[in-house]
Formats: structure tokens, C-alpha cells, sequence
DNA sequence: CAAAACGAGAACAAGTAAAGAACTATTTTT
DNA sequence: AAAAATAGTTCTTTACTTGTTCTCGTTTTG
């Protein structure tokens, strides 16, 4: 990767050594003592580095360790195109949860529909974008943030439930998530309903005839 | 480039030679190291005559490292060193011809929004498609052909001087550029005024509020 | 010969890194 | 159920890296 700094290129590549020095995720005091160094909160800043570039998988207490992603790994197999490629998250139609595929998947964006912070991929399922100019079967690159200006398009989850690609209008007591179609309504909420996951930062089209999934 | 200096030149082409002389962007320190300088203070003055030429990123001492820029390694090889990067070309508007940037710049495309056949990048200018999702600013991939079926959104060029986007119909003895937007007039050509330079395969747009370019 | 380009090195600013302590959440042990 | 152990997080202090700027000779170039 590119934007790493020297000592978390070093961890990264301590962790994709071949063969690989552990056996399983190793905790951060492991991983401190395997290379050399004596504190595990020096470590941790070294990771959350690694972690927003996607590289490592969010810790969790519950479940111990450091775990690369499959986008390091692939970066590890010395495929280049990894370094910009973004997590294919699965589809997004308004009014179900996300539906997150089984095995994960990566597309190469150009860095023009990205930004800095870190960012996944979804496919529109639905029409509730498309006086926007982004139709059916489309696929949006999502800004992973929880806060969105007025206006904004953005990933929202309705009642911890429901997920829905909106124009969001914020305001003390309520929020508003205003679709791109004259045929649909805005739909009003608590603030406290509203969750959001993300802000839209690109969208992409194939018009090739036979395009999977 | 032509307005480097000897020294400039060398340290471009060190940075450009095949194979790449670092795995990572190397620090000034290390990058004089292996140049055989032992200043890094005279090596700055050097980068920052390239920085001029919009040959290398910009530093910063949170992501250290020397990059080069696309348009450094465009003029480094013939080919992009990415696999999947595409020629973007210029600006098509419907009426004039394609307007090609002064210098080659690529983008990386996934590989879901183009064929195994050749493909550019052309920046669209005008409304002539957005009733297709199709805007202005938006970004489509072309594959190259000479050839299209009737309903395919082509780059079509008429009188050998206007380029133009818009879906094709054609017949023995006329061609329809049909837009798709109301506001604009089906065009009826001769066959022999039409020729196909290639068909639309993918479209991209950013949504970053500071797009340059 | 004069001007520009270059190399080495010193000094500086801003950010990164290491260590260790204190804290929180969770699991295991007693 | 309480206590202890484990593992991730946060913070502070100190040391080190890295890019930046300058100066002073030396080399190259027109």
C-alpha cells in the first residue's frame, strides 16, 4: 500500500510473511513480543494505520487477535491491483437490510470515485435514485461515515433494519430521506430512527450485455 | 520533459527504471542512500523542481515517501504500469470534435465496466443522455469498434468533424443518432456521413465535492 | 568568466514511534 | 457471585524520522 507509513509497512509485511508466523490471529501482545517491540499500546496505533486503509479487520474483544483482510492477503500474493481496490459489499434496495454477499469481493475504482477515508462498493437495487441519473442495477461507492451535511446522498438505516439510498435533511427533530423519483414519498423519522453508514462519493454503470450479479 | 534539469532527468529516470528500484515510496533519506548522494537537503531541491513539473505527489510527512505522479509514469512507459488503467482521452460534446487532453493520463477502470476488447475513457459535456443516466461530467468507458448494433449508445462521428454520444439506428439508406432527451432532435445522416468510433460498455460519475480537472 | 546547478551539511518543524501506566470490557477462575 | 486474568483502548512522555530551509563551497554550462 501506498499511503502506509514506514512501521506499519513493517507490521504488514511481518503479518504476510511466508509461512506465516502465527497460527492464529495473534493478540497485540503476541505480535508486540514477535517483533521485538515492548508495548502493545505503541502496537495499536501502528494497526488502527493498517485498519484504515482496510488491511486488518476491526478488532473485537469478543474475538480476539489480528486478522488481515482478504484485500491485504491479496496485496500479499503480490497483485498489485489490490492496492485500490474496494470492498464489494453486496446490494442495497430500499427498505430491506443490506444483503451482503457470501464471499467477499473486490472492485479495482478509479481513485477519481474514491476519497482518502475509507470506502466500499454497493448495487443499487430500485428505482429510488434514478431522476439522479443513477438507475437499477448500478453500483455506488460509499464513504464509510456516520455523519452526513444537508443534501448529501446517503446510506441510511432505518430502525436498525432497513437500508436505503436517500438525499438526507437533518433537523432537530427530524430527519428526512428524500428519494430522486416523483412516483416515491420522502419518508419522515426521529432522529433516533435514522442511521447513517455512509455518504455517496461515486456511482458506476456497465452497459456490457452479459454482466453477472 | 523537456525543461529538467541533468539532474532531474536522472533522478526521474532512477525512480522510473524497470524494475522499480523500491518496493514503497522511499523516504528522501533512503532515495539519496541509493543514489549515491549523501544529502537528502540537496535531493529536496531536486524533487521540487519535479513537484513543478507535476512529476511526483506532493510530500507529506504524514504519508513519507516519494510517488510518482500518473502522468510521470504515463511518460515513463508507452504502457501504464497498472494492467487495468485506460487511456482517458478527453472531453466529448455533441457537436465538436473530441477534445483530447494535452498529456496522456490513464485511469484504473474495474474490470466489470469494460470488455476484453480495447477501451478508452472520454469525460461527457452536455445533456444529450441524461435520460439514461447519463450526465454532464460523467465519465464513460468506449469500447473501440468501428461497428455497432441498433440500440447501442455509440461515439459517432459525423462529417468527420463532429463527435457525438447517442444511441444508433441504422438502415440501408439513413442513420438515426437518436439523444435520449426530449428537448433534442433524432439526427438523419447518410450512412457514408456516419462513422462509428466505438461503443459505450461503462459510465462513471464522482460525486466529491472538489473534482478537479 | 558569470550564472546556474549541485552536493554536503547544519538547524528546524512537524509528525511518527516506543514505552509504560491507567482504564474498560469480557472471559475465566475461584 | 466475586475475584482474577485477559485483551483492547487511551493517554502521556520521550526519542526519533522525515521533510524543509539555508548556507557555503564546488561543479557544470552557456
Amino acid at each position: 500500500m501506498q499511503n502506509l507509513t514506514r512501521k506499519q509497512r513493517d507490521v504488514l509485511e511481518f503479518l504476510l510473511q511466508e509461512p506465516p508466523p502465527f497460527a492464529y490471529p495473534p493478540a497485540l501482545e503476541e505480535l508486540a513480543a514477535a517483533m521485538g517491540m515492548k508495548s502493545r499500546g505503541s502496537l495499536h496505533r501502528l494497526i488502527q494505520g493498517l485498519l484504515a486503509e482496510q488491511l486488518i479487520e476491526p478488532l473485537d474483544r469478543r474475538h480476539p487477535g489480528v486478522r488481515l483482510t482478504d484485500k491485504a492477503l491479496a496485496l500479499g500474493r503480490n497483485k498489485p491491483e489490490a492496492a485500490n481496490a474496494l470492498r464489494y459489499v453486496g446490494k442495497i434496495a430500499a427498505g430491506r437490510p443490506i444483503e451482503a454477499l457470501e464471499d467477499q469481493r473486490y472492485m479495482t475504482v478509479p481513485d477519481e470515485l474514491k476519497t482518502n477515508q475509507p470506502c466500499y462498493v454497493l448495487k443499487v437495487q430500485g428505482d429510488s435514485m434514478v431522476e439522479l441519473g443513477i438507475l437499477d442495477g448500478d453500483w455506488v461507492v460509499i464513504e464509510q461515515r456516520c455523519h452526513a451535511r444537508n443534501g448529501e446522498i446517503v446510506v441510511a438505516l432505518v430502525n436498525k433494519s432497513e437500508a436505503t439510498l436517500k438525499i438526507i435533511e437533518q433537523y432537530p427533530h427530524e430527519v428526512l430521506l428524500v428519494p430522486a423519483n416523483a412516483q416515491m414519498e420522502t419518508m419522515r423519522y426521529h432522529p433516533s430512527q435514522v442511521e447513517i453508514q455512509g455518504v455517496l462519493v461515486g456511482q458506476m454503470r456497465s452497459y456490457r450485455p452479459l454482466t453477472l450479479k
